[in-house]
DNA sequence: AAATCGGGCAACCGCGCGCAG
DNA sequence: CCTGCGCGCGGTTGCCCGATT
């Protein structure tokens, strides 16, 4: 059964607005405000748009303080950068972006930076080297949805152009991977926990990528993280933690232990996906609790985090080549 | 100069979530 | 607790326009 349309089809135009629709609905929300959008339409003059579209228009096109420039090469590295972290969330990579959309954020990425990172022979999907992915496939029945930690962007040598494409973000249960980026990891989570701001809510708070995957219970206690463990957990920082203890021997236990309750685990033996895909929400629930938006916005403001800062620990896309 | 192709972007569609009744 | 509705989100489509043949 689905659900009921939200306007009468028959008698709603589609198709670009004109600047009379735009007029009519700019001088509604400036002078009305959003909200019930369902109401717009005849409010804002009789427009003979859906309330959905209207929101559209106005979201994407006629907020104020919206930049209809283009992406600058530091917010082409922050999406890059959120995207290996949160995959396809346009909307809160957009919320790290003033002035962006997630819908210009999602174009942007669809027709530009996708295609940029084939050409570097990385897959925009998984962020790993499409060379290694081919490599994997063999030998790989797990294989992870697209996010995971910063750090895994980085460089094998300070930002050296001549450098061989960044090995980008681990597989689970890819030992050799972990192995190989484990000390590079970490030198960026320590930059991390020396740098991040630091809030007492923050220090107790832990996320770690071992918690996530439940196929492999030893993983668990070699972690060192029991059910009894402070929650919520989240702080970047521990990152380094979680790939630490993944290197070579895997995750441990379901999410639902993350945030303190017996919660039935999310996946299976086979559910990689599903364990990352956890991994995202409680950063999402834990944004919520410490406000981790602002959070995320204050370390993104340190260059050192993507690339503008230089040093070993900087992330450097090198969109140059 | 005309036709074709392809990229970019605005807009639409369908679904999930949260809230109010 | 259930249902209906509004909103927001991600995926997809279709049009426009510049580049190429």
């Amino acid at each position: 059964m689905g659900r009921p349309p939200c306007c009468d089809k028959a008698n709603v135009k589609k198709g670009p607005w004109t600047a009379e629709e735009d007029a009519k609905l700019l001088a509604y929300t400036s002078t009305h405000g959003t909200g019930n959008w369902t109401s717009v339409p005849q409010r804002a003059g009789r427009l003979k748009r859906c309330g959905k579209s209207c929101r559209l228009r106005y979201t994407n096109y006629l907020r104020p303080n919206l930049k209809h420039e283009n992406f600058t090469h530091e917010e082409e590295e922050l999406i890059v950068t959120l995207h290996a972290m949160l995959g396809s969330r346009w909307s809160l990579i957009a919320n790290q972006l003033p002035g962006r959309t997630d819908n210009d954020v999602k174009n942007y990425w669809n027709t530009k930076l996708s295609k940029k990172l084939r050409q570097r022979g990385i897959d925009p999907i998984t962020h790993r080297p499409i060379a290694d992915l081919m490599q994997s496939i063999g030998t790989l029945a797990i294989r992870p949805p697209p996010a995971a930690g910063v750090a895994a962007y980085l460089p094998a040598s300070p930002a050296s152009s001549a450098a061989p494409p960044p090995p980008c973000l681990p597989v689970f249960h890819d030992a050799p991977y972990f192995a190989a980026l484990q000390h590079q990891q970490q030198q960026v989570v320590t930059h991390v926990d020396a740098d991040a701001p630091a809030s007492p809510d923050q220090q107790h708070l832990q996320l770690n990528w071992s918690d996530f995957l439940a196929d492999d219970a030893a993983g668990a206690a070699l972690a060192g993280h029991g059910a009894d463990a402070p929650a919520p957990q989240a702080a970047l920082g521990q990152y380094q933690e979680g790939t630490a203890a993944m290197t070579g021997v895997g995750g441990s236990r379901a999410f639902g232990d993350v945030d303190g309750a017996s919660g039935a685990g999310v996946g299976g033996a086979d559910d990689g996906a599903g364990a990352a895909s956890a991994f995202i929400d409680a950063i999402l629930d834990c944004d919520k609790e410490m406000g981790m938006d602002q959070l995320i916005a204050e370390m993104l403001a340190d260059p050192a985090y993507y690339g503008g800062g230089g040093g070993s620990s900087s992330l450097e896309l090198g969109w140059g080549c």
